[in-house]
DNA sequence: ATTATAATACTTGTATACTAGAATGCAATA
DNA sequence: TATTGCATTCTAGTATACAAGTATTATAAT
């Protein structure tokens, strides 16, 4: 498991969450591979406690299974799953846009801007890890201009099946394709033009979609 | 605090969650209220362990916050949580009636109409928590039948704040208003009337949002 | 009387010990 | 050889002990 350097003050449990999460992601944790709490914990140089809630938490979204007495896995990648994660971002995220299109001042744009500025820079600089925080934060950014925080974080729960999908995505697709989603979303929005933005957001959110049929070639054995 | 009885096989942690829940939503644990782990695990006949473990996941949706090596309070009625979670809700069920009216057959409809035919027998009746219990039941189905289970489970973790405050209005607004919104929008659906559907849902959930005022008025103690 | 300080009694965070259940492997027996 | 049974060794669930931080309270000094 790929360790993460442990900030100040965070708590065993915030960071043994940020790291498994992080490594399910990368599939450095592969789908299907069998987990255990006390391995964890001493990797990690904590005790099971604090990995064990952790462990709940990223069990309640379906990202692991935990079969009491038996084991826990990381959980194969569910279409389903995937699906519904796909369905709740794209329904909200329209939702916000929306939202955005009334709410924005060119004030409150400007943090968007610099985020797609910083995509474009990244974009050649090939930094996978970057450009999908910078992605991340371009969504929450729409959030928060529409004051929907909670409902980013909420999103964010279940959207690690999507995520997942997407992090083996990002090395074959072309970034660039998403950084000018994210351009023309930007500039949707400034026009204050809902039924595009609406439209572009929609699309945008679809790409990942198209993508799953060909990982699933690729990697048949992480799929249920 | 009010107790349930501990189901077979339920783990500590389940109980716990689904006692403190519920006495959140009751308001018999009221907002600003403080908490105690050891308390709530002497009350319920566990040990700290799986009561923190239930309270940790009650935390993640700031239901109830807590100060590390000072205290946990139950939250306050936070207007714009209540909002965001509302805003969730309504969108993602229009976006779900939607569906139901693509997907539903008679078959996958009589789950439905059953349970309409039970909220009209218990609405003179008054069993407040059964006739919640039959709404709850009422929403999931319809996102069962637009094969979005987990979206409904993610909704209802932030719902928890819509709940409570609908718990209160409960016992001042009238209930048949609510069981003729369900009514409706069943027929909408079998005669797979989209914009109609998709109209009664978002004026049923906004029902709620009217009484927050009135609570306020009655309750002021309890809001943030 | 008031203020400062120290003791103490709380809180949650973490580590560890123990319990119960399930899988595995080995040995004994048919 | 095949099968049964037991022991070992996993697992996660729970209980408890301890650590670290905060608030309160009491006591003592001014």
């Amino acid at each position: 498991m790929h360790l993460l350097e442990r900030q100040s003050r965070e708590t065993g449990r915030d960071y043994a969450l940020r790291t498994v999460k992080e490594n399910i992601i990368t599939l450095e944790l592969a789908p299907g591979s069998q987990i255990s709490e006390n391995e964890l914990a001493a990797e990690m140089g904590l005790s099971r406690t604090p990995v064990r809630e952790a462990l709940i938490e990223l069990a309640r979204v379906k990202i692991i299974e935990i079969y009491p007495q038996k084991k826990s896995v990381v959980s194969l990648i569910d279409c389903d799953l995937v699906e519904e994660a796909r369905f709740m971002r794209s329904v909200l995220e329209c939702a916000v846009v929306e939202l955005d299109c009334q709410l924005a001042t060119p004030a409150s744009l400007e943090p968007l801007r610099q985020n797609v500025l910083l995509q474009n820079f990244y974009l050649d600089s090939y930094y996978p890890e970057t450009v999908r925080e910078l992605d991340n934060q371009f969504h929450g950014i729409l959030f928060d201009i529409a004051r929907k925080p909670e409902v980013f974080a909420q999103i964010q729960n279940i959207s690690i099946h999507f995520e997942r999908v997407r992090s083996i995505a990002l090395s074959t697709v072309k970034n660039n394709k998403i950084v000018e989603d994210h351009q023309a979303i930007l500039d949707a929005i400034s026009q204050k033009d809902i039924p595009q933005a609406r439209a572009l957001m929609a699309g945008h959110l679809d790409r990942y979609e198209i993508d799953t049929d060909a990982i699933r070639e690729k990697y048949p054995q992480y799929f249920k």
